[in-house]
DNA sequence: CTCGTGACTTACG
DNA sequence: ACGTAAGCCACGA
């Protein structure tokens, strides 16, 4: 079971296409929050794992955020290997390119998903 | 219900 | 640029 606030970030966080990312800020205000920490703290539970990959969703300044070997837990840092697999490609955990991969729900919609 | 913690963000020093 | 402080909401005990 989960929680209305946690199902509304998960719809959101679906969304975004394979390649991209997402900023906890962008997301919280997405569902129409301001807890961006609540963004975070529903993302632990995370029951919808691939659906929703919580890898996705970066800092605002483009970091990846408690993601890196912090101590959140090294499963992390694998989702983090595969986030680059999908082309979101990092450095010194931070993400690259992060204009390019950064997604968000008022812009384009799977620019480069669409052929 | 109250207290404590958190994968956050913004601002001040 | 880094550190500390305050604000925000949700979840766990």
């Amino acid at each position: 079971m989960t929680t209305e606030f946690a199902e509304k970030i998960y719809s959101q966080l679906k969304k975004v296409p394979k390649g991209k990312v997402i900023t906890y800020k962008a997301l919280a205000q997405s569902i129409g929050t301001k807890a961006y920490q609540a963004v975070g703290t529903v993302m632990k539970n995370n029951p919808y794992a691939p659906e929703v990959p919580c890898h996705r969703v970066v800092a605002t300044n483009g970091t990846i955020g408690g993601f890196k070997g912090k101590k959140s837990g090294k499963a992390i840092l694998e989702k983090i290997g595969m986030l680059q697999k999908e082309g979101v490609k990092t450095e010194n955990g931070k993400i690259k390119n992060f204009e390019k991969v950064v997604y968000t729900f008022n812009s384009t919609c799977c620019a480069e998903e669409r052929t």
